[in-house]
DNA sequence: GACTTATGTATCGACATCCGATATATTGGT
DNA sequence: ACCAATATATCGGATGTCGATACATAAGTC
């Protein structure tokens, strides 16, 4: 298995990442953690000090909700996707598309990877 | 045309497009402005803001080198890629090429693009 | 000649992101 | 009693991005 990704590559991403991860279901954020490092491979992995503030601002923005659940011994805070949310992420999901789209016709043009069909956009 | 893409999803892949222009071909930097433009299809745009900065790091860590050139009436930096440069660009497509293929799998994981064969890595 | 646009490099300050370190508290296992 | 895992949170430092600004020359236009 691949090392852990790079952070430098990741920075203004991150956001992206969470809103998927959420879109499969409400999380708190230490299952967020969790999860996404398991639907990465272990290969991405998001740290508290990067994670909580960013979970505050999708919140400020109105793009996720949340509600303390304190009815079990862990206190835990949930958070899913709002209407807004979701339709942030699939707006960010077909900027990504097309980003990635751009540098990967880069990298082909100099023969570092193999050509692959264009998804989409 | 798509409009430009947002910078926040570019955030810490410029290193890895400025090297790949540069792998093409020795280039200054407006030139540069230009061709990173042109070979995304004008998605991408590079401001002199970001850009001199960005060179001057990367020759401050050996990766391109410069020469001046004065025998034109414009005065222009040419910077071309190191063979530490080429190396780390190699490893840093690399690196890109397990990132976006894991995105794309969360991406596609909540069904908001169209699955396609994994490239490698 | 005067004016504007394009070319060309560069720095500055404001702002955002990322992350290690740290703090705090509970649960479960040995 | 001790330690690891669970759980949220903030702080400060490092870094990256970019608009604004500065400066200078060349080319085109009125």
């Amino acid at each position: 298995m691949a090392d852990q990704i790079e952070s430098e590559l990741l920075r203004g991403s991150m956001d992206l990442m969470v809103l998927s991860v959420l879109a499969q279901s409400p999380k708190y954020g230490y299952l967020l953690q969790k999860a996404l490092s398991d639907n990465s491979q272990q290969q991405i992995k998001l740290s508290a000090g990067t994670m909580y503030p960013l979970l505050h601002r999708l919140e400020e923005a109105g793009l996720v909700s949340s509600r303390w659940d304190e009815s079990t011994g862990r206190r835990r805070k949930w958070y899913e996707l709002t209407a807004k949310g979701r339709k942030k992420l699939v707006k960010q999901a077909e900027l990504w598309q097309q980003y990635a789209n751009c540098i990967n016709r880069l990298l082909t043009e100099i023969k570092l990877v193999i050509p692959t069909p264009a998804t989409q956009g």
